[in-house]
Order: structure tokens, then C-alpha cells, then sequence
DNA sequence: AGCGAAATGTTAATCCATTGTCAAAATTCC
DNA sequence: GGAATTTTGACAATGGATTAACATTTCGCT
């Protein structure tokens, strides 16, 4: 039995004591809890770790929670976010949840009330999609995640190792999505695992000799530059 | 094009007027909603047909809203319940929360308020595999942001690069307004970044050729001198 | 109306971070 | 210990972001 991982919330409040108050409350409710004292290190943060929960006050030094809320939102629709704020009027609110939060709760809050909002949020956003792929054809190529097989016609069948095999079945389960190399190395790698970005690439340049006529002119497995990669079923040909 | 299903929501409320309002504007939103006037209608209702979301108020003749969730949560662990009511006590919303229930509005409330959250719950809550989480048509175009793809209507699909992607969403989620050159730099390049204006334009010139009929006569993507661009569906033309 | 300044439209060229590639090193697994 | 797998590092290649330069439009002003 695997320990499960502590999901991550990123908490952005400039004031001291009731950081630290809400801090150590999702502590002991077995969250790991990264502080951010203001907007510009809260992007900081956003871009350099992974984190399933952002917890965002609005008045913030330097840059404004509602702007923090607007550029994370830009570049990650997934991330929930949630709003702990003195601005209590509908406007405020309305603001908030429209330019992309989940939730948005106003100060002085109820502790516990805090604290099953971001059970709630963190839940549903890890909730895990259906039952995991075992087998997917495209085109002729017939891969079997289980037993870590491909078929490629004309090749013969290929094995695939560990990794490969997770890794390709993250890709054809996102299929068509762009999957960001954040996304992988936490599916794939695990959240406190940090192998060099050439890592992930070399896994791509396989699959591009397993499955792409042409590797340098890739159909199904696409980069998308500054983001990750993408795999798509091929549309006709030109 | 495939029509998507219009979501099903349940609305639990006995006081007449009420229920009409939220009602009439939940379908003005796309929903298709079905009305029950107390907690045992709810509960037959919910075994008989699938929603994608329970609004419940509390104070309900037969039995109370608390219970109908309870009762919901022992048989259907994922559908959202969203609590409509006018105990407003941070017990009550606790109350709330712990039995399952995914947000809690006190009454009264704001109706465009309601509708967001109803938004955010239903969203992510149906969210399938492959379906896009953030995806926007227009006038035969359709962006689908989490493909990174546009597709236009006779030249087919186009790749969006990373600031692509980020500006014309932020274009888009602000259609009919005039985001301003400061706004856009704030919130895409972000705050120690400051390119020359003329790059913003260029993204705009690229908008132009992937999405104008008529480059030089813009429908979409308007300049508004002096301040900014403003993305704007067509209006019939004169 | 006509002029000039300022803002925007447009194109092409440049720069540089990201990715592609491959071989060698490190690690894991029998 | 040896084979398979995974990771790293160096270098090349690529393409997106940015800018510079020039054209055009808009608008205030007389």
C-alpha cells in the first residue's frame, strides 16, 4: 500500500499571524503548505512547483489577488482557486468568480468552514478520471498499456518499459490536449522528482521511432513550445 | 458539429416565487432544470433521473434540505449538492459542508453570484476525458485553448504558440470590453517585463490573419486608440 | 480642409530559450 | 554481475518572441 502523496496548497496572504494561523490548521489536516507573501512570488511559486489549491487573499502588496487569480487562469484552467477576503460585497465576489476563482470566502472567516471548502476543492479537482486505458489502436498501431506492448504494422511488436508505457498512456489519455511537462513529471515522475526537462524529450524522440513515419516531421506526437507535448490522432493527409 | 447535451439541474424550493426566478434564469444560462417542491420530490426525483447538480434549499416542508443531501451522499458519492438557504449561521454552513454538500450560499443572495458558482460546480464536476475545459466558439470559428488549436472554418486548424494562446484568451474572456496595453502587459507578460508595445500589436496582426475576413476592415479584433483592443463578435454586418 | 504629431499596422530580420539528438553515465532489476 | 532501463550532458537545430524600421491611419489643431 502506497502512502498517498499530501496535496499542495499554495497560501498567498500578506498578513503574518493569520498566515501562519491557517497555515498550520491545513497542516494538521495533512496538506503541505507553501506561504507566498505577495502576488509577485505567488507567480513565482505557480511556475516553479505544482500545487493542487491556490489560496489567495486579494489585498496584496505589489500585485492585486484578483490579477494573480487573471494570470494563473491564462495558463492553467485547472488549478482551482480560492478567494479569503476583507472585499465582501456581491461585486467582490462577482469579480472574483468571474475572472476565474472556485470559491470565494470573506474575513473574518470561520476556520473550519475554510477548511472544508478546501477539502472540497482539493477533492474534486484530484478526483481521478475514469478507469485507467489498457488498450488504444490508431491507424493500425495497437498499444497495450497492461502488457506493455505495441503493435506497429510492418515492425512487429515492441516492448515498451515502465516509463515508457505510463508516459504514453498519459498522452493518449489526454489525447489532442496538450499535456504540460509540469503535468508529466507529477503523473509520471511523481511530485518530488526532478529529472533534467532532457528526460521527457528522450522518451518523445522514442515514440517518434516507434510510431511516426517520417520522426522529423512528427503526425501523432506534436511539442508545443514552452508548454509540453501533444499526441494526436493524425488528420488525412494533405 | 455535435449539439452538446444541455446540463441537468435539480432545484429543491418550496417557496413559489423563488424557484420561478432561479429557475427562469438557470434556463436562460442553458440549463435544463427540474423543479421539486420538497425533500421527498427531491429524492424520487434524483433516484429517477441524473442531474449534474442538486440545488437544495434547507427549510423544506416534509423533510429538511440537510437530510435530503444526507440521504443523496449514502448513493451518490460525486454529485455536487449546492445549498440555497437562509440560516445563515457559520454552524449551519458547516453543517452544510460536512454532509457532503459542495457550497453554500446564504439567501438572499445575489442571482449572478449564484449563477457562477453554479457554473464552476457544473463545469468541473462534467467535465469528461478529452472534453476541453476551456473551449470558445464564435461565428463558425472555434478556439480550443487546451488543444492550443483554432479551428477556422476553410483553412482548417490552426497551432496557437504559448502568448498566442494566453492573449486571445484574455481577449476572449473579456469580449465587448477594451482591454488596455497596460492590462494585457500586466497579466500575460507579467509585471518585470516590459516589451515594446509594438509587440502587442503584432499578436494582434496574427489574430487578424487567422481570423478576418478582411484584415484591413476588422470584425473581431478592434484597436481602440489610445488605450488598448477589444475583441468583439460580429455584429451583423451593414 | 489641411497639416503634423502620435498611435497603430505591417513586414522582415534577429535573438535566444526551448527542443531534438545521441552517446555516455548512472541506476535499477534480474 | 550483467543486461535493461533511466537519466544526464553536450551540442545542434528549431521556431517563437521581440524588435527595428517603415507605412499607414487617426485625431487634434489652426
Amino acid at each position: 500500500m502506497e502512502a498517498v502523496a499530501a496535496k499542495r496548497i499554495l497560501l498567498v496572504e500578506d498578513e503574518q499571524s493569520l498566515a501562519e494561523t491557517v497555515k498550520l490548521n491545513l497542516e494538521l489536516e495533512g496538506y503541505h503548505v507553501t506561504l507566498a507573501e505577495d502576488g509577485r512570488a505567488a507567480l513565482k511559486a505557480v511556475k516553479q512547483a505544482r500545487f493542487n489549491l491556490v489560496i489567495l487573499d486579494v489585498m496584496l502588496p505589489e500585485i492585486d489577488g484578483f490579477s494573480v487569480c487573471e494570470s494563473i487562469r491564462l495558463v492553467n484552467s485547472e488549478l482551482p482557486v480560492l478567494f479569503l477576503t476583507a472585499k465582501n460585497s456581491a461585486a467582490d465576489r462577482i469579480h472574483g468568480l468571474k475572472i476565474g476563482a472556485d470559491d470565494y470566502l470573506s474575513k473574518p472567516f470561520n476556520l473550519e468552514e475554510l477548511l472544508l471548502r478546501v477539502n472540497n476543492l482539493v477533492r474534486r479537482s484530484t478526483r481521478k478520471d475514469g478507469e485507467p486505458l489498457s488498450e488504444y489502436s490508431f491507424d493500425g498501431y495497437r498499444i497495450n498499456f497492461s502488457r506493455h506492448e505495441a503493435e506497429v504494422p510492418g515492425k512487429g511488436t515492441i516492448n515498451l518499459t515502465k516509463k515508457e508505457a505510463a508516459l504514453l498512456r498519459l498522452l493518449v489519455e489526454r489525447k489532442n490536449e496538450v499535456v504540460s511537462r509540469e503535468h508529466i513529471l507529477e503523473i509520471v515522475w511523481g511530485y518530488d522528482i526532478y529529472p533534467s526537462t532532457r528526460t521527457i524529450d528522450n522518451y518523445i524522440v522514442t515514440f517518434r521511432k516507434y510510431f511516426e513515419p517520417d520522426p522529423s516531421r512528427p503526425r501523432y506526437f506534436h511539442s508545443v513550445r514552452g508548454i509540453g507535448y501533444k499526441f494526436s490522432e493524425a488528420v488525412p493527409a494533405g
